[in-house]
RNA sequence: AGGGGUGUAGCUCAAUUGGCAGAGCGGAUGAUUCCAAAUCAUCAGGUUGCGGGUUCGAUUCCUGCCGCCCCUGCCA
């Protein structure tokens, strides 16, 4: 069936819950990579462009294409769902939207210690995942990497045209192997080469991402630099869509939201948990007693409640900064607030998600429909690649 | 492949001729706070990498295997 349990709730929630295209920027034209702070300034452009794009889509390649990826690794949590899935859902329902193709990078999972069952499991569990959040395969590609060998064939050609000592430089890399000493594979080191080959197979031209991956990216654009100086101009290169999504915490307070942390709330956590995990929550450690004014720009709280309160009630989240700074609104009182808007804004996702799952066949079936998809672009471009390095062609020589 | 090192709580590491396996951090609970943080108190947590052997008794000594790190090589 490919009209399954369609969240539509999910779908209308995570719609209204979003901010609107417009806070996500497309720097799409200049060539330095700058961290645009200010946005809507090109949304006029965008759109027309867009909107040209869409008439010609039939036939042509569309001149707008998203890319981006998201690793099986467990079910996705806030910190995933805000930084990443809810952007992809808004670009689909954005009536100018670009051609989009999401891919859950399981090759890129591999650069962890995972179980084979367990990396199967989770890339069907997050396929369920990303539909629960209202994700339409019918608007967008959403497919899983491995089932597209090309992925594979491109990254160790880029791995050829790739600087080590651009590599070297990836903090993320350094980062990790630091964090795990007990496995630094070569492809923890090379995974922003394969990144690159995700990107440019598809030749895309916008990459939603987190500030944490603008560097990855700015190294796909270098490879598909040196690429098309040294084989012809084959790619185009592709721009970061920032959002202006700000930074969660994690709820103990720490940098990040990541599952290693144990710091996170998971899409489909039970409305207890999800209350109880709030009310722990680290916020602002300046604010002692009741009735000290409260810093809502150092509290994660807050930083929450911009994502689940503000979107839909603004007046009511300036209330919220208001009111923490003069005290009359207590971290208990704010808290509480908070959990009601994420039980609610959460539940319909989990629903739907525990549907999905309850229909493994129809995921793979989506999944096989995403491939062919997928499989025709990236075909596509292989051949002109492979045709590019001269790696084709020998027989025809007479 | 050979040589050297290493493997103990979730993490970093202790354990004196072979004699009840501990600490710090983290975690949980309680006190205190509007909550959280901080502070104080309490608690949990282990097949000492796996298998043999010696011994009354092995984290410790011997042996085989496994993982990881470093060095020197070999093959392509």
């Amino acid at each position: 069936m490919s009209e399954p349990a369609q969240p539509s709730g999910a779908r209308t929630a995570a719609r209204a819950a979003a901010t609107t295209v417009g806070d996500c920027e497309a720097r799409a034209r200049d060539r330095p990579l700058k961290l645009p702070s200010a946005c809507g300034r090109r949304a006029k452009l965008c759109s027309r462009s867009a909107r040209r794009n869409r008439t010609d889509r039939r036939d042509r390649m569309p001149r707008h294409r998203i890319f981006s990826g998201i690793q099986p690794t467990g079910e996705p949590h806030l910190g995933n769902y805000l930084g990443a899935i809810r952007q992809w859902v808004e670009q689909q329902e954005a009536p100018d939207r670009a051609d989009a193709l999401y891919a859950i990078v399981d090759y890129h999972a591999l650069t962890i210690e995972i179980e084979p069952e367990q990396l199967a499991a989770w890339t069907l569990d997050m396929t369920a995942s990303l539909l629960a959040c209202g994700l339409d395969p019918q608007k967008v590609t959403l497919f899983r990497q491995s089932d597209v060998p090309e992925h594979a064939e491109l990254g160790w050609i880029f791995s050829c045209v790739a600087a080590l000592g651009d590599l070297q430089r990836m903090t993320q890399f350094k980062d990790k192997a630091e964090q795990n000493k007990d496995n630094i594979n070569v492809g923890l080191f090379t995974y922003p080469v394969l990144q690159a080959a995700d990107i440019l197979l598809y030749k895309a031209t916008q990459v939603p991402v987190g500030e944490d991956q603008v560097q990855h990216l700015e190294l796909s654009r270098e490879v598909a630099r040196r690429f098309n100086r040294r084989f012809g101009e084959t790619f185009p290169e592709p721009q970061p869509l920032l959002s202006k999504v700000a930074r969660l915490r994690g709820l103990d307070g720490s940098a990040k939201m990541s599952k290693s942390k144990g710091n996170t709330v998971a899409l489909g956590e039970a409305p207890e948990t999800i209350r109880a995990k709030l009310k722990v929550a680290v916020t602002d450690p300046a604010r002692l007693r009741r009735n000290d004014p409260g810093h809502p720009e150092v509290c994660n709280i807050f930083t929450l409640h911009g994502c689940f309160t503000g979107p839909r009630d603004p007046e009511r989240l300036a209330a919220i900064e208001r009111d923490c700074r003069s005290a009359a609104l207590g971290c208990v009182d704010c808290k509480k607030e908070l959990a009601d808007r994420v039980v609610e804004q959460l539940t319909p996702i989990r629903e739907a998600q525990a549907a999905w799952r309850a229909r493994p066949d129809d995921l793979r079936d989506l999944l096989e429909v995403g491939r062919k998809k997928a499989a025709a672009i990236a075909e596509a471009t292989m051949e002109e690649v492979r045709a590019r390095i001269g790696v084709r062609g020998l027989a025809k020589r007479r």
